[in-house]
DNA sequence: AAAAAATACATGCAATTGCATTGACATTCA
DNA sequence: TGAATGTCAATGCAATTGCATGTATTTTTT
């Protein structure tokens, strides 16, 4: 059973985390934007450059599920910001290419999420603090102790 | 903008809580039992006692939307986890009491999720590490400092 | 006291998500 | 090589969620 001290910090992990989405979230939502799902997409896509991303580098880049990102792709790119061809080495995949519009819309999605954070975490700690954080988050992702 | 500190702070935070969260259902799921909401419903009646507790204040403890508490409610009471009664002093409201059968199952939860948590949490960080990690989450959450 | 506003909760409907399966291609093995 | 297995992605269907609205009750206003 856990003691106290992890009890604390899993509590308050789960607050922290629900607090900081829905305030990021409802901006991008306000702004008329999409949600920030299609951010992180675009990011990756956008940084694979011309040579594009496959669906599944992207599923292990954003831990989504295979059929999440397979209609977030279809979204994505029915909206006109991404573009799928498939793959000439590998018939089974595919090559996601970003467009420009889609360069635009991360810009302007930028343009809210940017400030979001600085309100959800950037003014909420100090710089040395930030950095402790993320240190001590990065611990909780890394690989099991024991088994 | 945000800077460097406050972005990696906001991905770990993102990465962190959601690896932690799927192990802690994942835990759940495979033991059988109902996900992790259930949980945190049984623990706030349960603790209301006899008198029991309204559902506008679980609404708030738990910040989910209303309709999430309604039919969270009615799903845990299907089940028979809890009863609901309306509220003599007030006809809009209703009393949650848990069940004997809930009190049970809160515990077969707690013996499966306190573990998780454990292994999710507790087993990463030092206890001095677990305090100063709650202690930064709980200012992330803390009332805006500007407006 | 009657009317208006606010509060507590439920629910119809559309959109999203999760699960399991399928289809298409690629790789491995006998 | 051809059969079996493995990998990448899409999708039908059921369950869940989000939004807007509805119903009932209480509180406030005039």
């Amino acid at each position: 059973m856990p003691d106290e001290t992890t009890e604390a910090a899993w509590t308050r992990l789960m607050r922290a985390q629900g607090a900081a989405i829905s305030h990021v979230e409802a901006a991008l939502k306000d702004a008329g934007l999409p949600p920030l799902a299609w951010y992180d997409v675009l990011l990756e896509v956008e940084r694979a450059g011309k040579a594009g991303i496959r669906a599944i580098d992207l599923q292990q880049k954003l831990l989504l599920p295979q059929y999440g990102i397979s209609r977030l792709l279809s979204k994505i790119e029915a909206a006109g910001y991404i573009s799928r061809q498939s793959s000439t080495e590998d018939g089974r995949s595919q090559e996601i290419v970003i467009t420009a519009a889609g360069r635009q819309l991360r810009r302007r999605m930028w343009a809210v999420y940017g400030p979001a954070i600085e309100q959800a975490v950037g003014s909420k700690l100090t710089a040395s603090e930030r950095e402790t954080l993320a240190g001590l988050l990065e611990k909780l992702t890394s690989p099991r102790a024991d088994a």
